[in-house]
Parts: C-alpha cells; structure tokens; sequence
DNA sequence: TCCACTCTACTTTTT
DNA sequence: GTAGAGTGGA
C-alpha cells in the first residue's frame, strides 16, 4: 500500500522526506508528530528501499512504541515486523543480553524494579552501619540515580564527592554496584548506564550496531537524560542519519535526569542538522490552545514558537472552585454525567492530578456517583504484593543468584524459616563468597540449626531447582510454582476476603502469562541483536536452544549459535516460550501500556502519564499553589518552568473542553490546608475562562458535601495499596472481592447504580470497604444496620456515604 | 517464630 | 491518613 504524502501538511511533509542526514523536528502538542515518525519510516522502507530492520525507532513508553508498530503495521504491513520499535530500556535490555558476558553478567540476568533496588539499598546501608536518619534513603538514591543517569561510575563519583551526603552515597554506591552485579542484576538506571559502558568500550559491539542501524529515530527528545543522549549520539555516530522529534515546552521530567539543553542544543551536535518545526494543531479547539499559548509564554527558557488550528473556538474553560476537595470529586462525578449525557463517551474523558494522593477522593466520588473509571499509576497490579512474590519466585529460578528474590521469598508462605535463620545464611554467603541460594543449600547440613528449619530450607532449594526440570512450556512452569510454593494454600487456609482477593490476583497473573504467550507468538519475534563478529542468537525453532533459554542450569545460560535466513538480515529469537523473556516484559511494562480502551470507562492519571493521549474532555484537579505547581518545585524559577511545561501538558491534552478545579480548603497530609489558586489559571486570560463555585454567583453549595464525613466508617485498606471499593455490575461468584483488579485496562466498572443512589433492604448483601461482606439486619430512614460476617457486629451507616456496595 | 500493636515519616512526578 | 518499621508478648 503506498502511503499518501500529499495528505501531509508542507511542514509535515518536509520531515517526512528528509532523509538523509540529521533532522530535529519541534513538534508541538498535537500537531501530528506520531504520523510524521510513522509516514517518514513508510517513506524509508516504501520509496528509498531501506530495509526494515535498518530501522531503530525509540520512544519513551511501551504504549508509544505500540502504538508505532501498530500504525507501522496498517502503512507498511507485514514490512514493519523487523523493525526495532522499542523503549529506550527495552532497547538497553536487548543489547545486554546479547553481551552480557562481556561486561561479567550472565545472559540470564535479572532487572531490579524500583522496590527491589530500594530494599536492596536498605540492605546496603545496614550493612554499611549507616543511619537512615542522618542520610535519608531517598536523598542517597536520588544522588546515585542522577550520577548514573550522568554516567558517572562509582570510581568517578567518590573521586567528586564533595559533601558528606555524597561521600556517603559514594559507598553505598560502590556497594550497590558489587552487589548488584553478584546478584546478575541491574536497576533501571544500570541498563542506561551499561549499554552505554557496552557501546563505549567495545567497539566491535558498537560497530556491529552502527552498521545494523543506517536510520535512527528518537521521539519525546525533550525527555532523554544524559546516558539515553550518549546511547543514541553514538549509534549515529557512523552515518549520522539520526532524527529526533521532541517539544522543548513538554519537557517534564528533569527530576529524572532529563536535560532540556539536548534538544536545544542538538543543532550544535549537529551543524550541517535541518529543522523542522510543526505548530499546526490538530486536537484542540481554539480556546484551549489559546490558554495553553498564554501559560506557556510565562516560560523564559523556550524555544520560541506558537501554535495555531483551523478549529473554531469551542467551549470556554471552566474553572470551578470548590470548597474542599470532596466538593471537588463530587462536582467533577456531576459533570462528568452532564457531559455523558450530551453524548460524550467515558472513554473520552480524563481526571488528571499532579499528584497519585489526590485520586483518592475522585474515585471515592465517582463511585458514588455510578460512574466506571480506570486508574492508571498508583499502585500497580504488578505492585501487589502476591505478586511480586510470584514475579521473585520466577526471577530465582532464571537467576538463582538474585538474592534480593531470594530473601523475599524463602519465608513466603511461612514455612518457619526465620530472621536468626537467615541472618546464619547471609553470614555464610559472605564469609564462603556465594549466592544466598547457595549459602541456603549449605545451611541444610548444618547440624546447629534446627531438624525442622533444615527440613523447610531443603523444601525451599528443591522448589526452585525442580522448576527448572519443567519443559519450555512457560505457563506449566508457573503453575508449578504457584502450586509448589504452597502460595496458594495458604492464603485459602487464610480464609479472609483479602487472602481471596489475593488468590484471585495470582489467579489473574496466569491470564496475563497467557497474554504474553498470546501476543508474543513467532509473528512476532523480535530480531536479535547484531552481535560482534556476525554471531547471532539461536534460531528460534531450535527447541534445544529454547529450553536453554527457558531454563538453563544455574542461571548460566549458554545459547548455541544459529544461522541466519538471510545473509544481511538478522536472525530471530522467538521468545513466547522464554521465562526470562516474561520476567523482562513484565519488569518493564507500566500501568500505561496496559490501558486499553476496551471496556467505557472514565480514564484517571497524574498528568506526567497523560503526555502523549488526548481526549475529548479533560479535568485537572487540584489548581492550588503547593500542590499545582507543587510546593517542592517552587524555590527556584527552573522548578516553576517545569511546573508550567506539566501545566502545559495538561491543557493541552484536551479537544474539545477543559475543566480546572480548585478547592479552597484540602486535607493534606491529614491537616486542612488553605491555598491559593494555582497561578497557571490567573495566566489563562479571564476572557477564556468562566468561573462557578465558591465566590461566584453559580456556587450551589448545599454542604451535602461535608456531611456525612468518613471517620470511623473507612478505616485503613485492606491491603497494601489497594483495599479500594469499586462497585462491581453484578456480583460475581463466591470471591466478589471489591478489589477486584481487572488486569487488562484496569477497568473497575462501578455498575450501573453505586451505593449513593441505590436502595437498600432488610436481607441484602453488601461489601464494605473495610468490613468486608455483610447483610442488612435493618433499615431505619437514610441508617442502614449491617451485620459483618468477619467480625460478626453489627454497624450502623449511612447509606449514602458508607463505602458499600451491594452485591446481592 | 509469629503476631498484634504503636509510632513515625511521608507525597511530587516514573522508565 | 497510612504503609512500613519497630517493639514486646505469647
């Protein structure tokens, strides 16, 4: 199918048929950047036949690169398969385990998601005698994340350490490294710094790549970091054909490292660079982008421009003011349905906040108000306890040197396994210099510790080694675990709701090894790596080779060489089958890149995960100073520019309305705090905007709003994280658990009436936040009488504020 | 060894 | 308001 230029406006179509050489595109909110990175690759592959997997196309999410493969897939077709359309990690990843030996790592290395690397690094500082107090985790985290996201190593670092903060983030550094690497681990921030260590310091390694890729693409380049500008400079190193595509006023994420100046600068990378800019805007109607023109020119450090649309001006913007901030959900929930009403789809509405705290409120009062709504961030279901204990348990059988995963598991469920047990094993890890798997298997024939402990440390080993006499039939391995570990057991022997729950999760984490079996089938194996000196991974049919890849003994994964198909092309590894493949696929996805759009629902997000999506109508809640722009960026004018950029952001991810609410009085950190409005609203000129609530003449506070106040209703959750009511459309079998945590889309459909208009009888089944199921004994006006079957009491609530939902 | 209870620090944003 | 760490008793 040939694409059609034509349909592209001139700007567009420049970008799309400059080639060759190094382009800087500055693409402003949407204005069409995906189509013009997708129809350049078309252009590529169709006009000047480069061949697909000449091709390296990065962005910053998994989403985003879906999403390119996908619209890759409809211009191009089957074409697009052999392209390397990945994160900058997932990239990273693919390039250490092709040379994973060569930087001392195994290619059965693990990824430390960020709790793991944070209890490692408490570990650590235990070990290193240093008080938490004194050096706040955080702080020294931060310090090593921001050194490594420099590519400073822990040599570099120490030599630099200036204050005492530092230097005692230099030993702790040093330390983590040590460990992590006996561990074949690496953190987030390793998998940057490490293929870069790899690029750089094996130039066979970085030639084979630089002559593999002949065209790069880099989108969101407003966001990479000093290790993601030093990765990408040195691929295009060669042939310089390297195209980024970024928006200076949409740079959000300093805090993690993101220098602005890469983008700014890259006509200095890059002299003989041409530059495109895009400021035509296809989303938003006029008034919008006029308020996100007037609050971004606040900004001093921006590259100049502005954009413009055909659209007419639509809507005005509404700001609301509300008294708290459970007027603030409750106005958001009313006008929400007000917009359904007129024909506006949830799926085509969106909540964000600047922080995940604020969501709470919002859910609360969508799901009194019946509306469906899906959250994306906060806790993840890959997050959840039970499952990350699954995920530890897999992680020891790839990599049975990951202590982290060990320590984690070796008591879970309890098998008597205690700290003065594993205290003796870490000791003897130290002291003979092995694994703690190892040091566990030696402390099984030590007559001191206790018949019953050795008896359950023996259980332990033989698990995880049994797992590995598993065929390559990945979801019979995890059911094995599952089943083995006694997981399962014991949280049924449990017998509470939340233990149901938690089964249900783990029941849930099998449906998802399906998903990745499903979607990760021979059509569409990734390519492998080029590796140095034309060697390439195993063919994927070799059966042999895939149970090695599964499965290898002790971790050491040995992969036989292959022949390629094709004499230029790269050989493919099918991974569908791969425990290790899985670990990874699972470590590096986020709640964003399992949203679907199946299932209508109203979407909830911080407006750092909304950058990149639109929808027709948008809500941005709490517009206070402290909290919009947020108090810990307001010290120095950098801090208020980003803010302004997330503003930016915000606005800008809207079509056709957009809502800004504020409350004037809200809870935060549980003490009532009164702000004022955010100045990014005084920066929309009043003419665009119309203000309701407090002080205005539209304000119909009742009060209902305050009464009715939770205390003593909803006490903690009941679980980690999650323990949040979502009204369910029907009750569904005898595990009806509230929590119930729809993995695909993280839909909670609140069904069609939730507690606040429905009606309640003598008889009924509820289930309640914290109490769990109960019947109605009586009802007495507005007062309903619960009997809770946990607790056997009988509670009196009001039906209209209590967190219940009835379910039969 | 496990459990229940209390205390405290925490909240910016995430690949 | 709450998760995680710390304490003390069974």
């Amino acid at each position: 199918m040939p694409i059609d230029i034509d349909s592209l406006n001139p700007a567009q179509k420049e970008a799309v048929l400059c080639t060759e050489g190094p382009l800087l595109v500055l693409a402003g909110a949407g204005s069409g950047k995906t189509r013009v990175l997708t129809y350049r690759i078309a252009n590529l592959i169709e006009n000047k036949d480069v061949a697909p997997w000449r091709i390296l196309a990065i962005t910053f999410t998994n989403k985003a690169a879906a999403e390119m493969r996908e619209r890759l897939g409809a211009l191009v077709g089957p074409a697009a398969r052999g392209m390397w359309v990945s994160t900058f990690h997932s990239m990273c990843v693919r390039m250490l385990r092709a040379d994973a030996e060569r930087l001392g790592f195994t290619k059965a290395f693990t990824i430390y998601a960020d709790d793991d690397s944070k209890r490692l690094f408490k570990d650590i500082m235990a070990e290193l005698d240093i008080d938490p107090k004194r050096y706040p985790v955080n702080a020294l985290r931060n310090r090593i994340s921001t050194a490594k996201n420099e590519l400073i190593v822990p040599g570099d670092f120490e030599a630099q350490a200036a204050d005492p903060i530092a230097k005692v983030a230099a030993r702790v550094y040093t330390r983590l490294q040590e460990r992590l690497r006996a561990a074949n681990a690496f953190d987030f921030d390793d998998l940057l710094l490490y293929a870069y260590l790899l690029l750089k310091n094996h130039p066979d390694v970085l030639e084979a790549y630089q002559d593999r890729f002949r065209y790069l693409m880099v989108d969101e380049y407003q966001d990479t970091n000093h290790a993601q500008y030093s990765i990408t400079t040195l691929l295009a190193a060669k042939h310089k054909n390297i195209m980024v595509v970024g928006d200076d006023d949409q740079s959000i994420y300093s805090w993690r490292g993101a220098d602005i100046r890469n983008i700014l600068e890259f006509e200095n990378d890059y002299p003989e660079a041409h530059t495109v800019k895009l400021e035509q805007n296809y989303r938003s109607v006029g008034n919008i982008l006029a308020a996100a023109n007037a609050v971004i020119a606040n900004n001093q450090h921006r590259k100049a421009k502005k954009l413009f649309t055909s659209e007419g001006d639509g809507d005005k913007i509404s700001v609301y003011m509300a008294s708290d901030e459970r007027d603030e959900g409750r106005w958001i929930a009313g006008e929400i349905e007000k917009r359904k009403a007129e024909g506006f789809s949830y799926n085509q509405i969106a909540v964000f906040y600047r922080t995940n705290a604020q969501s709470r409120m919002i859910e609360d009062m969508l799901v009194r108000a019946g509306v469906p709504y899906r959250i994306v961030g906060g806790t993840r279901f890959f997050d959840r306890a039970e499952i990350r204990d699954v995920m530890a348990y897999l992680t020891l059988v790839v990599n049975p040197a990951d202590d982290m995963a060990a320590k984690r598991v070796i008591n879970v469920p309890r098998r008597g396994i205690g700290k003065t047990t594993i205290e003796l094993i870490d000791r003897e890890a130290r002291e003979n210099r092995m694994t703690f798997m190892e040091a566990a298997e030696l402390v099984i024939g030590d007559e001191s510790v206790r018949l019953a402990t050795r008896k359950a440390l023996g259980e332990f080993v033989g698990l995880i080694k049994d797992a590995g006499t598993y065929g390559g039939d990945l979801r019979k391995v995890v059911e094995a675990i599952i089943d083995k570990s006694g997981l399962i057991s014991a949280l049924i022997a449990e017998d509470t709701d939340e233990a149901r729950g938690r089964v249900e999760n783990i029941q849930e984490f099998l449906g998802v090894v399906d998903e990745y079996t499903d979607t990760h089938d021979e059509s569409d194996a990734e390519y492998a790596a080029p590796t140095a000196g034309g060697q390439a991974l195993a063919e994927a049919n070799d059966a042999g080779a895939l149970e090695a890849v599964v499965l290898g003994e002790g971790g050491d994964v040995q992969l036989s060489i292959g022949v390629g198909q094709d004499e230029d092309a790269p050989v493919r590894v099918l991974s569908a089958n791969s425990l290790a493949d899985f670990i990874e696929w699972v470590t590096l996805r986020t709640d964003l890149d399992t949203m679907s759009d199946d299932g209508t629902a109203v979407t909830l997000m911080t407006v750092h995960s909304s950058k990149g999506l639109e929808f027709d109508c948008v809500f941005v809640g709490g517009m206070e100073e402290t909290l919009f722009p947020h108090m810990n960026s307001t010290s120095d004018p950098s801090g208020i520019e980003e803010e302004r950029r997330l503003a930016y952001v915000a606005i800008t991810r809207a079509r056709k309305k957009l809502y800004l609410t504020c409350a004037y009085a809200r809870q935060i950190f549980g003490q009532t705090q009164a702000n004022p409005t955010s100045r990014f609203i005084a920066e929309i000129p009043s003419e665009l905007r119309q203000t309701t609530g407090l002080g205005s003449s539209g304000f119909e506070g009742t009060g209902w709003e305050k009464r009715g106040s939770r205390k003593g209703i909803a006490g903690s959750g009941t679980e980690a994280g999650g323990g949040r009511v979502f009204g369910q459309s029907s009750a569904s079998g005898p595990s009806s658990r509230a929590t119930r945590s729809s993995y695909s889309g993280f839909v909670r459909d609140t069904g069609k009436k939730a507690a606040a208009s429905m009606s309640f009888g003598v008889g009924d089944t509820v289930d309640h936040k914290t109490f769990g199921r109960g019947k109605v004994v009586k009802v007495d006006g507005d007062t309903l009488h619960i009997r809770f079957a946990k607790t056997g009491a009988t509670k009196k609530l009001l039906k209209d504020y209590a967190p219940i939902v009835k379910i039969g």
